[in-house]
DNA sequence: TGAATTCCTAGTAATTTTGTAGTATATTAT
DNA sequence: ATAATATACTACAAAATTACTAGGAATTCA
């Protein structure tokens, strides 16, 4: 039941973003320093944020990301999704997986339901704009 | 974030020990055949809900296991706590691991705690006795 | 005694996670 | 133009975890 490096460092990705919006592009090689991640792995991870638009991108000399819109436009719960795949305990509520037709009949199906319900409503009720002031107070350990 | 086998197949484990609870002692083999889950694997399973006194055995021939308590008196959270480890999406918030010490200071630790309340209170709020009667029911397609 | 069963430890195959490496393409500054 | 700096993309690889499998010792009942 964990939320991988690839979601974590992805809320570390935006927030670094959100708090230096005002510099214009930044590179990924920028924040890699600043937050102490694999320039290469977060160039896999800002890609799907990329894709999906949460980010966007000019490439060349003196290029790099910015966020499209402002940070209070973002929720934990959009960022986690794009870069996790769906917050689904289990498979068979994935959208696009392929789900057994005897699931929707589950007796279990119906927790994981409410599982999901329950993990989307906190993720989707916090924003970025959040995570940036709470960090000015409190800091990111780089851990969790 | 999702929920592994071992967590589904001790909830279908325990679903049936709660549904032939009149029948005595009942061995994994009987319970490996009805589930169509591996004999061995399921042993691993029950094992840890034995350790914690979930469901008590004896061993020999015309052994087995039964609950130890009436269906009403489990919760899905905790079948799942025993077998699938703490629910926390980070390891930071496992009471065993060692946190590194900025984490309680950390923003987003925050979010992880909710995340995990709200998971908890959902598992929680759901007894055996409801997966039983809901099992009549409905049926378990055996993939969630 | 023998069959059935739990108990225990170890190993192994498959899958997922967590990256690395290299190259092509685009942009800017000199 | 060219060199330096970036993103974009694909493929591969190491590490960790998950999902079993194997085998045998200990126990109990008939």
């Amino acid at each position: 039941m964990k939320i991988s490096t690839k979601g974590r460092y992805a809320l570390r990705l935006m927030t670094d973003l959100a708090i230096h919006k005002d510099d214009g592009y930044i590179s990924i090689k920028t924040v890699s320093q600043r937050q102490n991640i694999s320039e290469k792995y977060l160039e896999q991870i800002i890609k799907m944020l990329s894709k999906e638009k949460l980010v966007e991108s000019i490439r060349g000399a003196q290029g790099g990301y910015k966020l499209t819109r402002e940070p209070i436009d973002y929720t934990v719960g959009e960022i986690l999704r794009v870069t996790e795949g769906s917050l689904a305990p289990v498979s068979c509520l994935m959208t696009d997986e392929n789900t057994c037709e005897n699931c929707m009949d589950c007796v279990t199906l119906e927790i994981w339901q409410c599982m999901l319900d329950a993990v989307n409503k906190v993720v989707d009720s916090i924003t970025l704009q959040y995570l940036v002031d709470k960090q000015k107070e409190k800091g990111n350990c780089g851990c969790c």
